[in-house]
RNA sequence: UGCCUGGUAGCUCAGCGGUAGAGCAGGUGACUGUUAAUCACUUGGUCGCAGGUUCGAUCCCUGCCCAGGCAGCCA
């Protein structure tokens, strides 16, 4: 019977007759038989198989080295030296498939930058595995403490024919031929003659669709692959990720700031309960505070300002800011660093940004001069969440996107929400692979991403 | 896209205006309930690409390509 090494290193008293299939990580030959470490990705830590060399198959051994693929079977016993609990004392061996010494992966440690160059063999490393590990358990997290509190799981589509959702550019989705596409009258390109009878592009955001399902569902959230045409060179941004947005109605600015920390902290958990030895291997050889932040995040309330605030608290820092700070501008990277990794060493949620700086949709405040929109910062990685309250008042609405320049008929839907039975709503969008890079430590989304697609990259 | 740094063996790196080095991986042998096993020997390179300077360039200069970091855009 087939047992993974994760359920074998658990076991609570020695197994008879069971196979394990994997992926050797290491072999150490001693006279007479031989050690080979088995992973078959079920968890990070191996499992040490005893190989006698007068056993079945044994034979190969020689040709068995770090990647070949083997299947053993035997009996699980209390290992009498140091360094694991469990060994499997083989009684018959395979070799499944053969790596040779070409197979770039290493007992070694590999640098990240390497690791980028053999996307489809890098899974096979601890460090990859372990984010893998975690991105899967994160994603069910996601749904537990949604699905907990009532929310509906929708999803609004990939494809969106608006063209400005306000969240960056697009990519486009076309069937037409790009070397002779069908032309107008005037010489532009015939959008009408296209697959969807007009442009057609990748979704940016699923809110303004999530809004009209929450003013009938209550609460929803969506998860679910998002893209932007960014030409963004940095190691926090992908082109194409995974983003969470709740949307929920009846709900102001304090109630999204206290879902979006409560989420977070949600995630933070279960990382820690759940993947405990991942956790320590990226504390061990990714990050080493890691383990120390994670605790404090998960216990502490996420401090909570305004942007007013945190800009009278920049300018008294005395610090020689390359951007100087200044009302109205937009926080930059140096700013957040230093509110989430020196003033108040944690995450830092700010509120209430200048209208002038923020999207359409964000719900204006009485000061008239500020919306109420919010970001959760977190050290290290920056902004992880960003969301705001609504514009729920018809009028307000209509003239800020008039202020933005929207054409207001391809709005009609969404004002039609404020139309007809209107309500205060609020929602955020929290970029998953950014809550990895948060709780695994990794320094670029690269990395916790199995296929990572960036400009120029796919 | 801008600025900065880098590109030398399969991997991680050292080196230097005078013809190529280490550790690990691979191979051979020894030893050993081993733990990134150990020890000895050993295979392995157009020094990113193209020009230029020079008696001579991996080294200096220019351009290009690629990678990384930072910044902007954001999640």
């Amino acid at each position: 019977m087939r047992i993974k090494v994760r359920d074998a290193l658990a076991a609570e008293s020695p197994l008879g007759g069971i196979t394990v299939s994997g992926w050797v990580r290491t072999r150490r030959d001693a006279k007479g038989f031989s050690f080979v470490e088995i992973n078959d990705g079920s968890c990070l830590r191996n499992l040490q198989a005893v190989v006698d060399h007068a056993v079945p198959g044994a034979e190969a051994l020689g040709t068995v080295l770090t990647g070949a693929s083997v299947s053993v079977d035997g009996e699980l016993v209390p290992s009498p030296a140091k360094g694991q609990r469990w060994e499997l004392r083989v009684s018959a061996f395979r070799l499944v498939g053969e790596a040779d010494a070409t197979f770039p992966l290493q007992k070694k440690g590999h640098t990240a930058e390497f690791l980028r160059t053999i996307p489809h063999l890098r899974a096979r490393t601890n460090r990859i595995a372990s984010s893998l590990r975690l991105r899967s358990r994160l994603a069910m997290a996601v749904h537990e403490f949604f699905q907990a509190r009532g929310f509906a799981y929708v999803h609004t589509p990939v494809i969106t024919v608006s063209d400005c959702e306000g969240a960056g550019e697009l990519f486009r989705v076309t069937t037409l031929d790009p070397a002779a596409p069908p032309k107008s009258p005037d010489g532009s390109v015939d959008w009408a003659a296209d697959f969807f009878a007009r442009q057609a592009f990748l979704t940016v955001s699923g809110q303004l669709e999530a809004e009209t399902l929450a003013c009938a569902l209550g609460d929803v959230y969506t998860f679910g692959p998002t893209f932007r045409a960014e030409n963004s060179q940095t190691s926090r941004h992908a082109s194409e990720f995974w983003m969470i947005e709740p949307e929920m109605a009846f709900c102001d600015l304090a109630g999204d700031m206290d879902c979006a920390e409560s989420l977070v902290k949600h995630l933070v958990r279960a990382a820690l309960e759940c993947c405990p030895e991942e956790l320590e291997f990226f504390n061990a050889y990714v990050d080493k505070g890691l383990l120390e932040r994670l605790r404090l995040v998960a216990d502490r309330p996420f401090t909570r300002i305004t942007y007013g605030e945190a800009v009278d608290l920049l300018l008294a820092s005395g610090r020689p800011f390359e951007h100087p700070v200044k009302w109205g501008e937009n926080l930059q990277s140096e700013h957040e660093r230093w509110l989430t990794e020196e003033r108040f060493g944690g995450p830092v949620t700010v509120c209430d940004y200048p209208a002038a700086a923020k999207p359409f949709y964000m719900r204006q405040n009485d000061d008239d001069r500020t919306v109420a929109a919010m970001d959760v910062l977190v050290p290290g990685v920056g902004e992880i969440v960003g969301g705001s309250q609504r514009e729920e008042r018809p009028e307000r609405l209509e003239a800020a996107m008039r202020a933005h320049g929207l054409d207001l008929e391809a709005y009609r839907w969404y004002l039609d929400l404020r139309r007809y039975g209107t309500v205060p709503h609020a929602g955020f969008g929290l970029g998953f692979e950014r809550l990895l890079m948060f709780v695994t430590g990794e320094g670029n989304i690269r990395d916790v991403t199995a296929y990572p697609r960036t400009p120029g990259h796919a």
